[in-house]
DNA sequence: CTTACCATGTAAGGCGTTACATGATTCA
DNA sequence: TGAATCATGTAACGCCTTACATGGTAAG
């Protein structure tokens, strides 16, 4: 992910964290103490350069995709995937909701909602922005379909939030 | 999840490793370096029993679930939600597709499809064995839940890929 | 009789997080 | 001037997987 960050445009440490903390937590997060001794890892292996900005008193370290780290990058890309893995401890909660009840249950989904909510509307934002901008560059139209993706698993997600409450109430009236 | 599996039914470590990579791989699989020792952990912390079944000559450990496991599991269902997370390396790789082409893009929504329409059927089967046996047990309720999330999440995953898929296809065209 | 499956566990190692340690700059 | 943000890194630790090690049983 960071060699596809690169890929885009020249980044320190710190902007990889605050990108894959914002509008790319929906590709998984990553912490410091991950992101700089990968990214000395990808000097080491000849895939980034390093360089110190000067610009201030700053110690601002500047990373760079070299050739060899593109084409790491492509086979990575052409290789097939070998993990697509959800997991949502909202969904362990309700899987074993019976120990809790409907009402614990109904309140996991209520949290699990806003959450979503929340998300949707960075994502429709976003889509926004890269309809303008799709000219512009042609990764944009990656940007998209990935956005795509989210907007319609959300949507699906919200559509299940309203269902499974319906019937979790319903099924604690009849407890009653 | 352990300590869930063990509150609905005494299992061994084999069983709980079957169940987690079988029906409910959905919620997140495991390998038997971290079951075996996490169910020797449990039993050290006055969680769970183990008992050897001297049914055959086979070495075969029943674990069983205590009240205060049962107790323990109760507090963590009632405990806020810490982490959902969704990492899809289809995802990632569509993201970063730009550097790679629209045809290796296909080809990943495409592996990536086979993968959802798999899952997805059977999601519908346990729905149908579910909904026959929803009196039995009041589990069954939330397994249903659990399940129906699966169901319309993986209908949404199938027609971004059509969507993506079209998208991708027009665009390989124009470039021609 | 041998292949597949049942069954349990340990050891080494990889990967990533949390917590720590440090310091500059910006803005209210 | 004090808080927030920019900025980089290391050390300890936890968690999990992979690979190893071992053996019983069922079915063809």
């Amino acid at each position: 992910m960071i060699l596809g960050l690169l890929s885009h445009e020249n980044m320190t440490g710190y902007e990889i964290k605050k990108r894959m903390d914002g509008s790319l937590i929906f590709l998984g997060g990553a912490s410091y103490g991950s992101i700089y001794p990968t990214l000395n890892d990808l000097v080491k292996r000849g895939m980034a350069t390093k360089k110190n900005s000067d610009e201030n008193k700053r110690n601002k370290q500047i990373y760079s995709i070299t050739d060899a780290g593109k084409e790491y990058l492509k086979q990575w890309l052409n290789f097939p995937v070998e993990k697509d893995e959800l997991r949502y401890e909202t969904l362990l909660k309700i899987f074993f909701g019976n120990s809790a009840g409907p009402l614990q249950a109904i309140e996991h989904i209520d949290a699990f909602q806003k959450k979503i909510e929340n998300g949707l509307s960075t994502l429709l934002v976003m889509e926004k922005n890269l309809l303008h901008h799709l000219q512009e560059d042609s990764t944009h139209e990656y940007y998209l379909l990935t956005c795509r993706f989210g907007v319609k698993t959300y949507l699906a997600y919200l559509e299940w939030c309203e269902e499974a409450r319906n019937y979790l109430s319903e099924h604690d009236q009849e407890e009653k």
